[in-house]
DNA sequence: TCTGGGGTCCTAGGACCC
DNA sequence: TCTGGGGTCCTAGGACCC
């Protein structure tokens, strides 16, 4: 038996925590460069904007005037979060945390009346301490899990915010009411397909010889299904262990043209990146960089392209990841190209096995001093800006547009200084 | 005017080897 | 002119997730 909780909204949850005056308004929170829609408050939802919705087409769903839109502050999400995790952490075991937002748990306790008590309690705890409201699906597997959270977020029947999807009967029902495209792992490519077979629910789509789901598709799709039969198929692999890539990126606020501009963003991106490698303990093999154009313009020509280079030893050192991500960068380069976007990223990545060395380890002014040489050696090579030892994301020309941090908020100007993490 | 960022897994096909 | 069969490894790309 799994247990999924789930933060409602949360995004705007975590903006209302601060900002009780969003209460019961349209409130949506935009992407990174304030592009398109990531989360939505009931009241949102219920207007129709969808997820994902550019910015710039809320207009077309509801009257501006009356919606909230905030740019993400994701330090604060990511803080928030954690909070969450800990209250239910505190009160179950076997925690795998699925995303900022979720995690799912083995049943609490022996019995259902004990195990629905405790997370009905949860639930209150998350919201008196925390101040985000949650949700708890009950279910034989995961996939089912997230339809029985789903429904615990929806029927007003259930009150204390917790739904238990057990009885075969039950299930059955609810298979038969779920569309194909809502179940999980099923994305809008799989739905287009499978409803052109006829399949049109969750209920249907069990009804499948799973041979020929694989047959027609894959072990991937094949796994779904079993789980919609109440399987558990481990199809989750929790975020909580170690990450195998590890990636930067932003798409730029304009268009930048200029090599050093696009060498200022990529340097910061290998900095962060870096940086991630060190915090978890871990060396990457190969660091790749990508450049690419701005895909909706069909007015300039479009370029995109990527370069991935071994590094001669696996390293968490920032002189090392930035040197290599400007190589493979100076590989790809074309001057007379737009440029939208770009991004570092760490492949190949061993973990806990013995410490590289690394910038901040370097106390003795000898090592110190053959560190600076390299910097202003790599300076010298791509230009005086080239290399920053400041760790985060800097304000450079690419930096992306945040124009609706919410303001009222003063006192957590904190969160709101840098690009998230 | 304006369309995110960061991940995972699976598969097909090519390179290479014996 | 002829030119097998079977295996592994790697990579690119496509699908999905939040």
């Amino acid at each position: 038996m799994y247990g999924l909780i789930d933060c409602n909204n949360f995004f705007v949850s975590c903006e209302r925590v601060f900002d009780p005056r969003l209460n019961g308004k349209k409130v949506v929170v935009l992407s990174n460069n304030d592009g398109c829609v990531i989360a939505r408050s009931n009241e949102a939802k219920a207007a129709g904007i969808p997820m994902g919705c550019p910015a710039f087409k809320i207009k077309d769903y509801t009257n501006p005037n009356e919606i909230i839109q905030l740019s993400a502050r994701h330090i604060m999400y990511r803080d928030l979060s954690n909070r969450v995790m800990n209250v239910l952490g505190n009160e179950v075991g076997n925690l795998q945390i699925y995303s900022v937002d979720e995690a799912f748990f083995r049943l609490p306790y022996e019995d259902v009346e004990t195990s629905h008590r405790a997370m009905a309690d949860v639930v209150k705890k998350v919201k008196q301490y925390v101040g985000i409201p949650v949700s708890v699906g009950f279910a034989p597997s995961r996939t089912l899990a997230k339809i029985a959270n789903h429904i615990a977020k929806k029927d007003k029947r259930i009150t204390d915010g917790v739904y238990w999807l057990v009885r075969p009967e039950a299930i059955e029902i609810i298979l038969r009411r779920t569309p194909i495209e809502d179940v999980w792992g099923i994305g809008h490519r799989l739905a287009y397909s499978l409803k052109s077979r006829g399949i049109k629910t969750a209920a249907d789509f069990v009804k499948m010889p799973p041979s020929l789901v694989r047959s027609l598709y894959s072990v991937t799709l094949e796994r779904t299904q079993r789980e919609l039969m109440g399987h558990d198929c481990q199809i989750v692999n929790p975020v909580t262990i170690a990450h195998k890539t590890i990636m930067t990126s932003r798409t730029f606020g304009k268009i930048i043209t200029k090599y050093d501009e696009i060498a200022d963003a990529v340097v910061t991106f290998a900095e962060k990146t870096a940086r991630q490698l060190r915090d978890e303990n871990s060396v990457a093999g190969s660091i790749m960089t990508y450049v690419r154009g701005d895909r909706f313009r069909e007015d300039i020509p479009f370029y995109s392209n990527s370069c991935q280079l071994k590094l001669a030893t696996p390293s968490n050192d920032t002189m090392t990841i930035v040197r290599q991500a400007l190589n493979a960068f100076n590989n790809i380069w074309r001057e007379g190209y737009a440029y939208r976007k770009a991004g570092v990223m760490a492949l190949d990545i061993e973990h806990g096995g013995a410490i590289q060395l690394n910038v901040f380890d370097l106390e003795d002014h000898g090592k110190l001093r053959r560190l600076m040489t390299s910097i202003d050696g790599i300076n010298n090579q791509y230009g005086t800006r080239s290399v920053k030892l400041v760790p985060g994301l800097q304000r450079g020309e690419w930096s992306p547009n945040q124009t609706h941090i919410n303001a009222t908020s003063k006192t957590l100007h904190f969160y709101t200084g840098i690009i998230h993490s």
